[in-house]
DNA sequence: CCGGCCGCAAACATCCGATGAATCCCGCTA
DNA sequence: TAGCGGGATTCATCGGATGTTTGCGGCCGG
């Protein structure tokens, strides 16, 4: 094709060239169109495109905005992507976050301040085995959360989130439910949390991997 | 905003719901805009951003087609994002990386056919440190997608190739090439193609950590 | 009967202009 | 000075017109 993703590329090379940075405003549809040698239909075709993976911000009656360009990018594109591939090759999926996960905690290990150490058990207070599926995947999600945020990579905390997704995530526990395996995930979850309290970076990655793959060889049988 | 989304939204669905397969056609845009009840050029700004991210292939003059939906759509997508983010946080995307590669490349270790292996030497045939950095850039790039490959992770595999885009590689390569640090990385891709012909997982393993760290504490140091 | 060429029809590409809706900002008023 | 319009700006959505590309089927010659 040619104009509309000429349009997107010459955005995207304005990016890169700090032409727009960060929280910059563009010209009015009208204008960029003109400048830019298409007409307006075009244009929003483009924008449409950047503003689904987050790159623009389109405020109605306000203008079109450059987003913060930050890691949580990543978040959004991969999500959708992910969310594509439920069911089909969720367990390739769940090798990447095999590998990613145990590493990230491996690496908050070293760096988790005691107040995200106190977050971590937060979210653990009244969750139980008789706690119902929405609570449960929220306090997963969140467990996990708190430790790659730890990690103090945004990268890694984006990928992460974005590879456990919270449908996929609410199937699993789904599962997992009816399967009577709650209790032992908890205690998975806090046998994780008290080697992170200790600073034990070796202890924490173990854990973490026997977690990971618990869950893995649930869904690989599962399946 | 609500139209165009909507239209988004629901074509996601049409897809999760497999209404929609790969591979096939999506009505003609009049008919598919009235069936979401908007208009067509509303419904191609959706059509635009399912594009971009590689959902919809559009073939001009014969319609709209659902794309593969593989793992290459991760590539698309990290790979934009990747793009836009050089120079700022590199370093933490290397990060991401030095997790993955020698993770990926320990799996490959024990899957590795014996015609890869002939391929990841062939990459090397003719590349000394008087090639010319356009080479360099190929023969590196390829050399780490061919181990990507041979761990047998669709999703892991595309990862690993955005993480690593060219221009990010060549930037790279031009600070190595001027330390004349090229001979060194060329003997450690030698010696990762040895360990991984005797299957020594462990040590191929060692031996990309050693590598990736090379080249990012280089550019720690570059920064 | 087979293969190639031609032209029609289908489908996307692009543009334009009009109307609606949300937001912002400035000036007016109490 | 604080609050309230109201106009100007900007995006949202629509419908239609015209151009290009592609696919396909039919026609014609070998």
């Amino acid at each position: 094709m040619a104009v509309t993703d000429e349009a997107i590329d010459k955005i995207k090379e304005m990016l890169l060239r700090g032409e727009l940075k960060a929280g910059d405003r563009l010209p009015p549809e009208k204008e960029l169109s003109d400048r830019l040698g298409l007409s307006r239909s075009s244009l929003r075709e483009a924008v449409k495109a950047l503003e689904l993976i987050r790159v623009l911000d389109v405020r109605r009656g306000d203008g079109t905005y450059v987003t913060s360009l930050d890691a949580k990018l990543l978040n959004e594109a991969v999500a959708f992507v992910v969310e594509l591939h439920q069911d089909k090759s969720i367990l390739e999926l769940f090798e990447v976050r095999r590998i990613l996960e145990p590493a990230t905690a491996f690496i908050a290990a070293s760096k988790i301040s005691s107040a995200e150490l106190l977050e971590l058990r937060a979210t653990m207070d009244g969750i139980d085995e008789h706690t119902d599926v929405e609570e449960l995947v929220a306090h997963d999600l969140e467990f996990h959360r708190i430790i790659s945020r730890a990690a103090g990579n945004a990268y890694l905390e984006s990928l992460l989130d974005a590879l456990s997704g919270s449908t996929v995530r609410a199937r699993i526990w789904r599962g997992l439910t009816q399967d009577r395996a709650v209790a032992h995930t908890l205690a998975e979850h806090k046998a994780i949390a008290d080697a992170l309290a200790r600073g034990d970076a070796e202890l924490v990655r173990a854990l973490v991997t026997v977690h990971i793959s618990g869950v893995e060889s649930w869904l690989r049988q599962a399946l």
